[in-house]
DNA sequence: CGACTATTTCTATAAGTATCGAAATACTTC
DNA sequence: GAAGTATTTCGATACTTATAGAAATAGTCG
């Protein structure tokens, strides 16, 4: 079973449920199977606009349909919703900074070595190469363009270490961050910038 | 924490997120925060557009914002998506039968005596009271309005007991369901008229 | 306070769609 | 095959809303 979606697919899946009958369609075909004709007494609209929603519920592949005798009888396909949860529940935790997946062997190495498994740093290298490696590690936290205050900084920096004062000159200084003069605002540098720095 | 919600903000959250550009802003905010500006130029649309989508994913706890200098920095709260998510496998998970909200004390302690775990019928009682019971414990399967024909109440019935043929028969004397002489089609009888057969 | 910046609010427009009633279709029954 | 039933399709209308641009607001910096 394959819970990934196109994108489309998504927008679509959520547009059906995003209609007040439709939702109502779904939670009464959530105890049984209806026909038309039912769905809009309960509704209290014309069987068209039933028959409308349910055409579109089922291009979202929420409802199925069998027939019986005269009548076209509606389900719901509770793995549609199942399906959907799975796929929220994915979004739901965060991707991990970019880091992680594009990260050389070595990168891994340094990080595995002086950091905890929740991203804490745990000691610094003397290396300058591996502590190249802990200050990108932490960059991902600051987005381009956004101009931070030094409280801002602190608070961010927090999360790696307690001595927030040390990492923020060393990001200053091996040309991540920029400090401005007067203000005490910082931001983050460029990629191309900082790798000459 | 309250996982459940009113019928209108169910709506409200999946129209939400039934619009591409929301849908793609939700995924940009699940790696980090952005600003209203840099999510402009990553959809390629007006920052008034941006602050209209970013309003409706507020509206619906999506986002939440923090001021940042000049700056408006919008993230996306993933507990809002978790918290959907076992919403959705509630739903998923279809309600059972009319059944067991509303039983008596006797008639919950007859299915027990009479039914295993999943609803099936062990053996038939010979008490008329107790019997119905069971009777009315299969009901809730069959749709008002609808002409079933016969191989289809078999493999209904099925569910409940092999002996599907008595139980057809059963629910007809019984005055439940009604049988019509010549095409052999079955239909459920309206509640007042069966409780007085 | 005055200059400047990002964001929000306002206004108007264009696109999408929920709804109904009528006509067309599909299927059952006799 | 003809009559009857449920459902779908079609055509028209009303309502919602995504979007851009301009004006108003809120905030920062010096």
């Amino acid at each position: 079973m394959d819970h990934s979606k196109r994108t489309s697919d998504l927008v679509e899946f959520f547009k059906v449920l995003g209609e007040p009958n439709r939702l109502r369609i779904v939670g009464l075909l959530a105890q049984r199977a209806y026909t038309v004709e039912q769905l809009g007494a309960a509704l209290g609209v014309g069987v068209s606009t039933v028959s409308h929603h349910l055409t579109r519920l089922a291009g979202a592949g929420l409802v199925s349909a069998r027939s019986e005798s005269y009548y076209n009888l509606y389900s719901l396909k509770t793995s549609a919703l199942s399906d959907m949860a799975k796929t929220l529940l994915a979004q739901a935790q965060p991707v991990r900074p970019e880091s992680e997946q594009e990260l050389s062997d070595y990168d891994r190495k340094v990080l595995a070595t002086f950091t905890t498994s929740d991203g804490r740093i745990k000691t610094f290298p003397m290396q300058e190469r591996k502590f190249r490696v802990l200050l990108r590690h932490i960059l991902p936290s600051f987005s381009h363009g956004v101009r931070y205050t030094e409280k801002r900084v602190n608070e961010i920096l927090s999360k790696y270490n307690d001595d927030t004062a040390r990492l923020r000159r060393w990001l200053v200084d091996f040309g991540y961050m920029a400090r401005e003069g007067g203000g005490g605002k910082y931001w983050r540098v460029d990629e191309r910038e900082a790798s000459a720095g």
